[in-house]
DNA sequence: AGAATTATATAGTGATCAGTAAATAATTAG
DNA sequence: CTAATTATTTACTGATCACTATATAATTCT
């Protein structure tokens, strides 16, 4: 067993916690005793569970896509390129405009521009953009090995695109637009993979 | 002539610089401090002659807009659809990766998510990019009318795809990409306009 | 010249920022 | 039991937040 005075509140519970205010309120825009309010601790357990308000925060992140890239991963096994595009983005809308969550897609909407003190924490979500951008680009190069994406067609440009509109979604959900709207978007991007 | 000491700085210069710094960390990732050194003045300056940091990032925002909106209007005035959606998406890329300026939109990036205080920045931000996709559909409504759009073409709907993608290309632009990738996936875009 | 007006620089305001020192409480190890 | 260890609460740190009171400087009006 550990040795010391057991932590008295939930872990894991807690960053949930910690997660819907960031989601909601940015990087910057979420203050520590925000934070400690809804997580219900002292600014000590928190410093001592994470670390910093960046170590919570990118914990938060690693929950988040965790939790919610379930249409990242449907994407990457579904069956033709036409149904991966599909699968994620039919998927990002419905995350996007589910009415018990933030509608906004956290890797885009938490730091795009943020203060010289904040960049580590802009770079790595950018860079957590570009890892499903490049999940998908390669999905994309086993669909043309595969056969379901003609050989002439370009992966990386393909994912790139398909990329820029799933972010434009999330900018459109912030927002305010609804489920129905946000589908015809995707249904207009899918003429492109027909 | 106006009576008093005549302000000892140019207000157009001062404000250009506040958007720079706006432009460059958001909304709340930029604070009176920087605005003031940037601006050269001392806060009362700035208070006198803006009322306050949200009346200074609303004048640095008309000015953004009025600066940069050319190729909106270039896409208001082209001569069918098709090259409406070109004029905007490419003078959108353009501006996105002019090397001499911040490389994002600031009216998707400077508060997409935010504390409280600051949600009615976050909505005039969002009633903006609003205003263009009206603008945009009223384009559609035209070229409708006109004849260079199809009759069961959805102006709204292509509206707010467009918007998306151009959304969508502030996020990439602020992540990195490059002229030439948001380039192609304008091209991938107007596909949907041939 | 003197009064009125407006901008300036200096030096602050209280509030909040992220983070912590110190004392105490709760547990395990021996 | 005591010692060691870890978490908790309380209260606090210096720094920075947006903003301003005060005094003074520069201008116009009469």
């Amino acid at each position: 067993m550990a040795v010391g005075r057991p932590r008295a509140f939930d872990r894991d519970t807690a960053l949930d916690q910690a997660l819907d205010v960031f989601w909601r309120q940015g990087y910057e825009g979420t203050s520590v005793a925000e934070l400690t309010k809804a997580m219900g601790i002292n600014p000590p357990s928190l410093y001592a569970a994470f670390g910093n308000k960046e170590g919570l925060f990118r914990e938060a992140v690693d929950r988040y896509v965790e939790k919610g890239a379930t249409h990242v991963h449907e994407a990457m096994v579904a069956p033709t390129a036409r149904a991966a595009v599909e699968a994620l983005m039919r998927g990002s809308v419905e995350r996007l405009t589910d009415p018990k969550k933030p509608n906004t897609c956290m890797l885009v909407s938490s730091a795009l521009s943020c203060s010289e003190a904040s960049v580590e924490i802009r770079d790595e979500l950018s860079s957590r953009r570009a890892g499903i951008q490049t999940a998908l680009r390669e999905r994309f190069q086993k669909a043309r090995t595969d056969g379901d994406l003609s050989d002439d067609a370009d992966p990386t440009a393909l994912a790139r695109y398909v990329a820029t509109v799933c972010h434009g979604l999330s900018v459109q959900a912030a927002g305010g637009a609804t489920r129905k709207e946000l589908m015809q978007v995707v249904d207009m991007t899918l003429r492109s993979f027909s």
